[in-house]
RNA sequence: GGGCCGGUAGUUCAGUUUGGUUAGAAUACAUGCCUGUCACGCAUGGGGUCGCGAGUUCGAGCCUCGUCCGGCCCGCCA
């Protein structure tokens, strides 16, 4: 790291460097004042390395950093000398520099928040000031990890050989899918570019063009509401292959994600289990379980719906949870549980318990409808003993399983079961094609519109779209849909039906996706792929629960960036120049 | 579009339940003392439109209404 200016970084000096006469640059982490002594901590990307200072033996020098302050940034000439007290928790704690001559770089005013490990700003004022909180060694550590990710898996990739190209930025605009960012058009007034919500349609084209192997790191776009999980600019390791079946694509990428986990994080990780999306739905109810901890949903229905109870009588759907050893909760424990599921955000009409007593009684608070027999009948169906919990919810289908996952995370949380360092990976495949939409009336691609319906399931896409599976599939790690992909149709024909299921006419289709189903006619291989989210998983690694953490400059929950001030009103000379004025 | 939480010193927060004298702490900053610190120590000091606006009241940081900003979530995110 040597260069005109420094010999040394402030990270790298150690005892062998002892009486060697060196020259580091860096900023003032700190300066400590003994009367005649004076110590300066002096911080770079790689370390802090100590200056000292003594008014006997060098009065001028002293008097010249008086004036120092807080990340002014200096260039200190010194004799590397062993420490008289040595600080064992920093690599350059043995020695310190004797210095001799000081220049400063530049001054610094007062950080608002201190540049420390733990620093004293809230997040509203590091991210005003985002160049100053990049320089703490937690946020500078997450960019550092996300480079060495980023760089394991172009190694990855082109070992195997996939190719990296790069696709356009300003694209066309489609109804389908998530909200696009616009950019209009100076050359064509009332005309507008898209930004990409992911370069799908041109990485299928690179299939046609005979790229069989392609992936890149690639930013995309989509104007939705954001989340600690979803920023409007986001990174994806976007990949396809031709020639390949599902089986492929999954044994190539977990090969992947099994090479970034032992490269990365050091760990052997298991075989990745699979689950059908329906059984995610039936034992999790979600399609992203978190598999750390079981708590497996287990249907009541015919246990229960034989007595006087209405509300499990009417419900299309009575599930539960067992919660182990958590029979001894109080009813204030058991009223915070109903108060959680009767959230808006849950939206629950309300939550049924009952307690496997250690003594062998059962207490519910269904006691009126159910005697013991019932309730035994209950926990023998669910696997629950004595000292269990069990949880149960009911109502329609859908909703209530989505309901019981919130709860089930809740209880995994309460419990400690969602370990952090513990990694539960998963496939979740045979997703449903379609879904049907009440409000529009219509169907609605699952994953998108150039999904491949499994072939057995084809001749239902007119007959009975809701029940036709896809070649579809989910990474989910610890209960985050890291990535996600397809295989894709390559036949012209089979698209066209699908654009009909979807409830396009032709002339749609043509007009907005022809490019595609032009290509098509020209010899498009089998493909199919997968796109991961390089921003969550980098999170997920990590254990951290906001991307943010992992993004240099992140936009804030109002989709600003808070520093830039963006976005902002633009002239009316540049709104008449687009003709939009 | 909706729910919850927050906004008080440069910064992080306490104070709001129960309205009442001069709004506190820590840290940062400044000054002085200190020759082995490394979260240095000690002493002194400056620093506040209590987000903004209106209302209730003899009196509002505290109560009411509105509004702006930030965070988490639901909807949304093929």
């Amino acid at each position: 790291m040597k260069t005109t200016l420094r010999t040394h970084t402030c990270g790298e000096l150690n005892a062998s460097h002892i009486g060697e006469t060196v020259t580091l640059c860096g900023w003032i982490q700190k300066i400590r004042k003994l009367g005649g002594m004076t110590f300066i901590d002096l911080r770079d990307r790689y370390g802090i390395t100590q200056l000292a200072f003594n008014e006997e033996t060098n009065p001028e020098l002293c008097r010249q950093i008086e004036p120092f302050g807080r990340e002014w940034v200096i260039q200190v000439t010194g004799r590397v000398e062993e420490r008289y007290s040595k600080n064992k928790n920093i690599p350059t704690g043995d020695i310190e520099i004797l210095s001799e001559k000081i220049t400063v770089l530049n001054e610094s005013l007062t950080p608002p928040f201190t540049i420390e490990d733990e620093s004293d700003g809230g997040d509203e004022l590091r991210m005003k000031y985002r160049y100053l909180d990049l320089r703490r060694n937690p946020v500078k550590n997450n960019l550092l990890f996300r480079h060495k990710l980023g760089i394991a898996i172009r190694n990855y990739m082109n070992n195997i050989g996939f190719v990296e190209i790069e696709t356009p930025m300003l694209v066309n605009s489609t109804p389908e899918g998530a909200r696009d960012f616009v950019v209009p058009s100076r050359l064509s007034h009332g005309e507008f570019y898209a930004l990409p919500q992911s370069p799908q349609t041109f990485k299928q084209l690179l299939m046609v063009s005979g790229f069989d192997r392609y992936f890149q790191i690639v930013k995309c776009f989509r104007d939705e509401d954001l989340r600690a999980d979803r920023q409007p600019e986001f990174t994806q390791i976007d990949c396809e292959m031709s020639f390949v079946t599902q089986e492929d694509i999954l044994q190539t990428f977990e090969g992947l994600i099994k090479y970034i986990f032992k490269e990365i994080k050091g760990i052997d990780i298991e075989p990745i289990e699979r689950i059908t999306w329906h059984d995610a739905m039936k034992y999790y109810g979600s399609d992203k379980p978190d598999a750390r901890f079981g708590m497996r949903f287990v249907e009541l229905n015919k246990v229960l719906q034989h007595k006087d109870f209405k509300v499990f009588n009417e419900a299309e759907l009575v599930v539960g949870i067992v919660a182990k050893g958590c029979a001894h909760y109080s009813r204030k424990q058991l009223d915070e549980l109903t108060n959680f599921v009767k959230r808006p955000q849950v939206g629950a009409t309300g939550l049924v318990y009952v307690q496997c007593q250690e003594d062998g009684h059962f207490k519910s608070s269904v006691d009126k409808f159910y005697d013991q027999n019932d309730l035994q009948a209950v926990a023998k169906e669910c696997g629950a003993e004595a000292g269990d919990l069990i949880l149960i919810m009911a109502g329609p289908r859908m909703k209530t399983q989505t309901q019981l996952c919130q709860l089930r995370l809740e209880m995994g949380s309460r419990l400690g079961l969602r370990k952090a360092g513990e990694y539960k990976l998963l496939w979740v495949v045979d997703f449903p094609l379609l879904e049907w939409d009440e409000e529009t009336q219509r169907y609605y691609a699952m994953h998108h519109p150039f999904t491949a319906p499994k072939p057995e399931h084809e001749d239902m896409l007119e007959s009975n779209p809701g029940a036709v599976n896809a070649n579809a599939y989910d990474l989910v790690i610890n209960g985050t849909e890291v990535g996600g992909g397809s295989i894709r149709i390559h036949d012209k024909e089979l698209q066209k039906r699908m654009f009909k299921a979807l409830g396009f006419t032709e002339e749609e289709a043509q007009k907005q996706f022809g490019f595609l189903m032009n290509a098509f006619q020209y010899g498009a291989p089998p493909h199919g792929g997968l796109a991961f989210g390089f921003d969550r998983m980098c999170s997920v690694l990590c254990d951290a629960d906001t991307i943010r953490d992992f993004i240099a400059f992140p936009k804030n929950n109002a989709a600003r960036d808070v520093m830039l001030g963006a976005p902002t009103p633009i002239s009316d000379a540049q709104l008449k120049e687009l003709g939009l004025k």
